[in-house]
RNA sequence: GGCGACGUAGCAAAGUGGUAAUGCAGCGGUCUGCAAAACCGCCAUUCGCGGGUUCGAUUCCCGCCGUCGCCUCCA
């Protein structure tokens, strides 16, 4: 069994093959960074690099591309708010958005295009379109005309008949069409802007993804993704627009996350994240309190493309379950490398591998194969307490890294700031107390244990001696 | 109103036409001076409700109820 994907356009899974052997072309529609950055943005984010992991895993060469819409309406609102340059803006975000990126170990990106500098190619995606009676310039707008292609809707399923019945297109008498929607928009005063054979003006919201994707992977790639919110209008267009330029079927396979949500602990209510409830959680905050493995996973607990729900009690959840995968990696206590716990703790390894795969073959089922990783570290935790070492037990336990580092889990969380200093504070009282054990003074021992566990350190006695931990 | 998705143990969440992974929490045991961690065992005769197809359905079909997404900016 080899590699199946969902695809949106034909909502069916499909073997996964790729236009050219051994490579993948992969184009992600990233953030507008007009404000902090909240973990649903994060989400996408993740989706995704377990995603380009798992592929790279496969043997294949992956060309990640991954957009930062740097321009449009709502940074240009909210830099007018903030009395400031939406360039300026925009640009200061989005360095940030990739620091916190970095920190949730999300791959790089094999490039991360703006629309800023993408100007040129989509002035002349547009030109192509206006030449090929796709598209009709009026009064320094240009837009596209939806009427032009037949199969528009074909994404998110559904007629241009029913989309003009019933819903709430504005009436514009420039358009031809009340679905026609921008390709070009006109300057107004104080907005940035760009010379343009129409005037000057700027990119509309879908054509930059186009010309980005065209730029930067070709006129067709393998896997267009984003969340599920962009399937309409944004991807139908974005389809509408390079299909219609180039005759050729733009993107192979439509891929989309599900939503993030809130769920009130009090209420167990499903909240949106937004400010005027008061509840986004931004990536920064979240990083403060949790591990960024704890986050990933959060996300790799169920499926991408199901709507996740978040709240305190499940990332608190998951804070343990990262501590459960650690103790797999926990040093040998034996030294025993043949016998029967040895036969089996090679075969959980092999077992954990073929699960693993599976699971990850079937569209990238994360938790399936999480569940080969606790699988595995129960069979090296058994392997420990029957004395397994040397060099079996650390080929598994380079298995279970080698399986959660295809996820993205670094399995080595770094103590936070500057804890790292009371180290030597912690191993002299940890002396001392081992001191008052061996006189059998269990009261003060005990004493110094509950103390330290008030201050947050944990204290765990194993036959190797006094275990420490934050 | 239109299009679509989902509803599995206390919580989270996989999954399959032949009788329910995994993690957290809980309970019992081993280990320990006592804990903790680890290990062993237990924890859904049942998969929203009602019909239908089938030898057999949680899994397929229909209806109902509930939740959610999109249709307007959104990862």
């Amino acid at each position: 069994m080899s590699l199946q994907i969902y695809n949106t356009l034909t909502r069916t899974t499909e073997p996964f093959t790729t236009l050219e052997t051994g490579v993948v072309r992969m184009y992600v529609c990233g953030v507008t960074p007009y404000d902090e950055a909240h973990i649903g943005h994060a989400m996408s984010a993740v989706v995704f690099d377990v995603i380009r992991r798992y592929l790279e895993h496969c043997g294949y060469r992956v060309q990640h591309i991954v957009n930062f819409t740097d321009v449009d309406d709502k940074v240009i609102a909210r830099a007018a708010q903030l009395g400031r340059d939406a360039l300026e803006l925009s640009s200061e975000l989005a360095e940030e958005f990739l620091a916190q990126l970095r920190a949730l170990n999300v791959q790089p990106a094999t490039a991360y295009p703006r629309v800023t500098q993408t100007i040129p190619e989509i002035i002349a995606f547009v030109q192509g379109l206006i030449d090929s009676g796709h598209a009709y310039a009026t009064d320094g707008d240009v837009y596209f005309r939806v009427a032009s292609d037949p199969d528009y809707g074909k994404l998110s399923g559904r007629s241009l008949d029913e989309m003009l019945v019933g819903t709430r297109f504005e009436l514009d008498p420039r358009k031809e069409s009340p679905a026609d929607f921008a390709l070009w928009k006109a300057a107004r005063p104080g907005e940035p802007a760009w010379e343009s054979p129409w005037g000057p003006g700027r990119p509309g919201w879908h054509i930059e993804c186009s010309a980005m994707s065209m730029k930067h992977l070709g006129e067709q790639i393998d896997i267009h993704g984003g969340g599920s919110d962009l399937v309409f209008p944004h991807h139908e267009n974005e389809i509408a627009q390079s299909e219609s330029l180039t005759g050729k079927r733009f993107a192979r396979y439509w891929v989309h996350n599900g939503m993030l949500q809130l769920v009130n602990p009090k209420t167990r209510q499903v909240e949106k994240m937004s400010k005027s409830l008061g509840n986004v959680v931004t990536v920064a905050s979240f990083l403060e309190q949790y591990d960024a493995d704890v986050f990933r996973l959060i996300v790799l607990s169920s499926s991408y493309r199901s709507p996740l729900t978040y709240n305190s009690e499940i990332a608190a959840d998951n804070a343990r379950k990262l501590e459960r995968l650690l103790t797999g990696l926990q040093p040998a206590s034996g030294a025993s490398e043949e016998g029967p716990a040895v036969t089996a703790l090679a075969a959980a390894v092999a077992t954990a591998n073929a699960e693993f795969r599976a699971a990850m073959d079937d569209d990238f089922n994360s938790a399936g194969a999480l569940a080969a990783l606790f699988e595995l570290v129960r069979a090296i935790n058994s392997a420990r307490d029957a004395g397994v070492g040397g060099a079996p037990f650390a080929a598994a336990q380079r298995a279970l890294r080698d399986l959660a580092g295809v996820l993205g889990l670094r399995l080595s969380p770094r103590p936070k700031g500057r804890r790292q200093d009371i180290a030597p504070f912690v191993e002299l009282l940890v002396e001392v107390r081992n001191e008052l054990r061996k006189a059998r003074q269990f009261a003060l021992a005990d004493m110094v244990r509950g103390r330290l566990a008030e201050l947050g350190v944990t204290l765990e006695d194993g036959p190797q001696g006094t275990h420490w931990k934050l």
